[in-house]
DNA sequence: CAAAATATGTCAACATCACTGACATAAATT
DNA sequence: AATTTATGTCAGTGATGTTGACATATTTTG
């Protein structure tokens, strides 16, 4: 179903005219142009993870998975060793939510689980062969439409972009994010 | 619980060992920096948008809403008089799953519907003032976030961060967000 | 060493939000 | 008059999130 305009024979007018026979109206508040922009983006924003998160569900569906095992496999395959903890702090999701997908993922052979060296108690979270082909079955189509995107904008402006990216994180995660990237080498460009 | 190192006492290079004892090594797949790149991007992005769904949360709590709600009421508000078809079209969710939530907040008159005068069928959406006050609650941090991470940009800049967005957007989808977004008078800047 | 803290796993119970497919109604269109 | 369209509704299901309590093994601390 795609999105329609309002109705095939209701002009804007149309409804500003209903809008205003209504008790709807709010005189109070007017919303200044810089708000109205932003919630451009906000929408703008909205719909970009809207259709994101679309992709590589087909493939999902195929192994009876859904958008948690995804999540899941990606952070263990791009930062192999992560302990759960890690998990749960990078997903920001409780452990029950976690475990829940993390065990079919173990059981079904795409993830396992090592003892840590230093503290036994750890499970650091590896990706098997299996899971590596998964991960990057699931990676490809983001990765594919990343590329298109950002080869049309210059070194600068992709630049720009992935500060704003940065920039949204909120303050507080913006350190562990930075150290968990740092683990493959990457350093976020940041705003001084 | 913060996202935490993989391990207080154990370095990268311990986790490359680890992983190279490991049953998980790939050896047929190297990636390439492009791709890496794209990686840390879309990490980015998925971090960005978990922050960002974050706020609200609390607010919604307080009414017993989810973000469903949150999603519903937003694009009520802002572009008063959709019909139940377009809000399916923009929300890409079932009928049956805006039903639920939709009839909750006309119930609970956060959202009041109006036959269509020329098409009686439809019933036109828009907000209450309750429901404008709920709204713009909800909207007020989503703004304020995005009014911090935006002045930190040039005009130009803050124009290819909407550029980006917008080519995020599923090429089949972007005609039906550009059509929305006309009817506030707002044409989002895109690439040539 | 004994006690406390930590990392993980597990259980039961629950809420939200998504899905499918079928069917009903009213109104518009053909 | 028959078909299509817009909406509403029902029953059933599944994925994913939550809380709180508790068990186990292991490490750290007093």
């Amino acid at each position: 179903m795609l999105l329609q305009m309002p109705s095939k024979n209701t002009t804007i007018s149309d409804q500003a005219r209903e809008m205003g026979s209504s008790n709807t109206a709010d005189p109070n508040h007017t919303i200044s142009l810089r708000e109205e922009n932003m919630l451009t983006l906000i929408e703008l924003f909205f719909f970009a993870y809207r259709d994101f998160t679309e992709e590589g569900d087909e493939i999902l569906d195929t192994f009876g998975f859904g958008r948690a095992h995804h999540r899941v496999i990606h952070f263990v395959h791009h930062y192999p060793g992560q302990r759960v903890a890690d998990l749960l702090g990078i997903l920001k999701i409780t452990k029950q939510s976690l475990a829940r997908v993390l065990k079919q993922l173990v059981e079904q052979d795409f993830i396992c689980q090592k003892e840590g060296s230093k503290d036994r108690r750890e499970r650091l979270l590896y990706t098997t062969q299996k899971g590596n082909k998964l991960a990057e079955q699931l990676a490809n189509p983001q990765i594919e439409r990343f590329e298109k995107t950002m080869t049309s904008f210059s070194k600068q402006e992709q630049q720009t972009i992935e500060e704003f990216l940065f920039t949204l994180i909120r303050k507080n995660n913006r350190q562990d994010v930075i150290s968990l990237m740092a683990q493959n080498g990457h350093f976020p460009t940041r705003k001084p």
